[in-house]
RNA sequence: GCUGGUGUGGCUCAAUGGUAGAGCAGCUGACUUGUAAUCAGCAGGUUGAUGGUUCGAUUCCGUUCACCAGCUCCA
C-alpha cells in the first residue's frame, strides 16, 4: 500500500515543480502533475525543451519556493471564472472540459496556481525537508493520447529524507546492472544484428541453450498434465485469419506476404489458436473427449511500432509456450483454475512466484469496436471469471481495456528493472471462437454444442523468461538452467591431461562442462569464469593430479579442496534437482 | 509511430576539423607459473551507413539504420 501522506506531500511537490518552470520558462504550458511510486513528474508543453542546464536551475528554483514556505491556498470557483483564470493555459483548460462538480484552484503565493483537485500539503513548509531529484525528462502524449501533442515530462524522485532518497538512487543504479538488454550481451546469451533489424534477436549458443532447457522442462511438464502437443504451420492463407477475426482486429500486426487484397495472400501468425482448432476440427468430437488440452511451442510473428522493441522482452518474432483447452461450461472452472496452477508452478519453479502481480484483464464497453461478441455475453463471461478469481482467492486488479478482442484474460504481470510492467503469462477465457469455426462436440443428451476454449500459456514467452530470469539472477542462475555448470581448468601444462580426464567424466554424466586449457592465463581464466557466474570451477594442478581428488571453488567464492569426483557429481545433481 | 539520448576494432575507453591510439581479449613464440593480471612479437578500424559543408570530417549539418530510456501500443 502506498503512504497517503507521502503522496500527497510528493502531488504538492509536483506544483513547487511547475511554479519553478513558469518562473525560470514562461512560455511553459503547464498541464497535469500525479504523484508516483518514486516522487512525482509534471507535464509542460515547452517546445524548446528542457536540456540538462535547465534541470539544475529548476532544482534551484524548486529550493527557492519551498524555502519560501508559502501555504496551498484552496479557492472553489465557477466553470467561468476558471476558464478566465487558464485562458493561457490551453491543457488546463482541456482538463477543465473533462471536469464536472466543484471545481477548485490552488495558489501557491499570489504569482501561481494551479487548477487541481487536491489534497495537498497545507504550506510548502511541510515539505521542506523532501529529498528530491530530477530523474529523467521524456516525452509524453496529453491525458495519455497518442493523438494529443507530445508533452515534455519532467520525472522527479522524491523522499522525505535525503537517506531515503540516496537510498532509492543507489536501488535503481543496482538493479540497472542487472539490465537483462546489457547482462545477457556480456554472458553471450544473444546479440541483435543492424542486418537482420528490430525486435529480431541473435539467441547464441548459451542463450539457446537455457531456451532449451527450459523448453524440454515445460514440454515435459505439460505432457505430465495432459497436454497433447502439436505442431502447426508458422504460415496460412488468411482464410483462417478472416474467420477467426483476427483480420479484422488484428491485420495491421501481422505480417503479410503478397498483396493483401489477393485471395494468396499469406499471413506469417501472430498467434497458434485458430491452427489447433482445426486440429480440433479433425474429427467430431464427443463431451467424452473434453477437456481437450493442445500445447505447441510456438513462433510467432507479431508487427510491432518500431519504437517498441526492445531487448528480449518486446519482440518481432517470438517463442511462446502456448496451450489451447476445449471445454465444456462445467469444466470450465476447474480447467481455469489448472491452468494457473501450471502458470504457478513455473513461476515457483523459475523463483518469480513472489514477483508477480495478477491482472484481471476487461473489455472497454466505450470501445465496443475493438471486441467480438454482444455486451451480454462480455458480462456474463467477465461475471464468471471474476468468480473463479475469488473463488480461487487471488489477489487481483481489474483493468479495462485490456482483454483480447474474443474475451477476458488473467494476465500475470511482472516488472522490470527499469519497473516497466509486462505481461509474462496470460489466462483467456474464449467465448466467442467456437461458434466461429464450427466447433463442437456431442454432448449426452445428444445435442451439439460449441466448447469454451480457454488460451493460456505456461512460462509465457521464452524470450521474455529469459530476460526476466537474467534480470532475477543478474546472470546467476539456477544450475539447472546454467548454460554451463562446470568449467575445468588446470593450472600448468602438467596438469592438463588430468583435466582433460576430470573433463570426460562430467561430460559423460550430462553435465554442462567446458574445459578451459589455457593455463598459462589462470589468473584471466579463472576471473572469466567468475564473470560468467559458473556455478562449478573446478582448478586442477599438480596436487590434484597427485592425489586423483579435486579443488573446486563455488559460484559465491566457496572453496572446497580435496574433494573425489563423486561428491561433485551428488554436489551439482542436487543443484539441478532442487531447481532453484 | 512519437520525444529525447547514444553509435570509434570482440570488450573498456582516447583522439574534436589536420596521418584514428591504448589496455584487455585474439593469434605466434617463449615461460609452466595456484585465484585481478609472465614476457616478446603479430594482427585487428572505410570511426553504423549515406549525402552535404570544407583544401581537409570520426569531429559540423542533413538523411537513414541500429541500440537505449520514456510515451503510446502489446506476450
Amino acid at each position: 500500500m502506498l503512504d497517503e501522506k507521502l503522496q500527497i506531500a510528493r502531488h504538492s511537490l509536483a506544483h513547487i515543480l511547475a511554479k519553478a518552470v513558469k518562473q525560470l520558462y514562461p512560455s511553459a504550458k503547464i498541464a497535469m502533475g500525479p504523484a508516483i511510486d518514486d516522487g512525482f513528474y509534471y507535464d509542460f508543453d515547452y517546445d524548446e525543451g528542457f536540456s540538462k542546464e535547465n534541470i539544475e536551475e529548476i532544482e534551484k528554483k524548486m529550493k527557492e519556493i519551498l524555502n519560501k514556505g508559502e501555504d496551498f491556498i484552496k479557492k472553489v470557483v465557477s466553470r467561468e471564472e476558471a476558464e478566465k483564470l487558464f485562458a493561457d493555459e490551453p491543457y488546463k483548460l482541456e482538463i477543465l472540459k473533462d471536469l464536472d462538480g466543484e471545481i477548485s484552484v490552488y495558489y501557491l503565493g499570489d504569482d501561481f496556481y494551479d487548477l487541481c483537485a487536491g489534497p495537498h500539503v497545507e504550506s510548502a513548509r511541510n515539505i521542506q525537508n523532501f529529498a528530491y531529484k530530477i530523474s529523467k525528462i521524456n516525452g509524453a502524449y496529453f491525458k495519455g493520447d497518442e493523438k494529443n501533442k507530445m508533452l515534455q515530462r519532467i520525472y522527479v524522485y522524491a523522499f522525505k529524507s535525503k537517506a531515503e532518497l540516496n537510498e532509492h538512487i543507489q536501488k535503481v543504479e543496482e538493479a540497472l546492472k542487472r539490465d537483462h538488454n546489457k547482462l545477457g550481451r556480456e554472458l553471450e546469451l544473444f546479440t541483435t544484428s543492424p542486418m537482420i533489424g528490430q525486435g529480431l534477436p541473435i539467441i547464441l549458443p548459451k542463450g539457446a541453450t537455457i531456451l532449451q532447457t527450459l523448453q524440454r522442462f515445460v514440454e515435459d511438464e505439460e505432457r505430465k498434465r495432459g497436454y497433447l502437443l502439436t505442431m502447426t504451420p508458422y504460415m496460412t492463407k488468411k482464410d483462417l485469419f478472416i474467420v477467426s477475426g483476427h483480420w479484422d482486429h488484428y491485420k495491421d500486426d501481422m505480417f503479410l506476404l503478397g498483396n493483401q487484397e489477393d485471395e494468396n495472400c499469406v499471413c506469417l501468425r501472430p498467434m497458434t489458436c485458430p491452427f489447433q482448432y482445426q486440429a480440433y476440427l479433425n474429427k467430431t468430437r464427443s463431451y467424452k473427449d473434453l477437456p481437450l488440452r493442445y500445447n505447441e511451442t510456438s513462433k510467432l510473428f507479431r508487427k510491432e511500432a518500431s519504437g517498441e522493441m526492445h531487448g528480449l522482452i518486446r519482440l518481432s518474432q517470438f517463442t511462446l509456450s502456448e496451450g489451447h483447452i476445449m471445454c465444456t461450461p462445467e469444466q470450465l472452472e476447474d480447467i481455469f483454475e489448472e491452468c494457473v496452477d501450471l502458470a504457478r508452478y513455473m513461476l515457483k519453479t523459475l523463483g518469480l512466484y513472489e514477483d508477480v502481480s495478477y491482472r484481471f484483464s476487461k473489455w472497454d464497453k466505450n470501445n465496443k469496436d475493438k471486441y467480438i461478441g454482444s455486451e451480454e455475453e462480455w458480462e456474463e463471461v467477465q461475471g464468471t471469471m471474476r468468480d473463479i478469481l475469488n473463488d480461487m482467492g487471488i489477489d487481483y486488479f481489474e483493468a479495462d481495456g485490456e482483454a483480447a478482442f474474443y474475451g477476458p484474460k488473467l494476465d500475470i504481470q511482472i516488472k522490470n528493472v527499469y519497473g516497466k510492467e509486462d505481461t509474462l503469462i496470460t489466462v483467456q477465457i474464449d467465448f466467442q471462437s467456437a461458434k466461429r469455426f464450427g466447433m463442437e462436440y456431442t454432448d449426452k443428451d445428444g445435442e451439439k454444442k460449441n466448447p469454451y476454449v480457454v488460451h493460456r500459456s505456461s512460462i509465457g514467452c521464452y524470450e521474455r523468461t529469459l530476460a526476466l530470469l537474467i534480470e532475477k539472477y543478474a546472470g546467476a542462475f539456477p544450475v539447472w538452467l546454467c548454460p554451463t555448470q562446470v568449467v575445468v581448468m588446470n593450472v600448468s601444462a602438467n596438469s592438463e591431461d588430468y583435466a582433460r580426464e576430470v573433463y570426460n567424466k562430467l561430460y559423460s554424466q550430462g553435465f554442462k562442462v567446458e574445459l578451459d586449457t589455457r593455463n598459462e592465463k589462470i589468473g584471466y581464466k579463472i576471473r572469466e569464469a567468475v564473470a560468467q557466474k559458473i556455478p562449478y570451477l573446478v582448478v586442477l594442478g599438480d596436487n590434484e593430479a597427485e592425489s586423483g581428488k579435486l579443488s573446486i571453488r563455488k559460484r559465491g567464492n566457496v572453496q572446497i579442496n580435496d574433494i573425489v569426483l563423486d561428491d561433485l557429481v551428488a554436489m551439482i545433481n542436487k543443484d539441478i534437482e532442487d531447481k532453484i
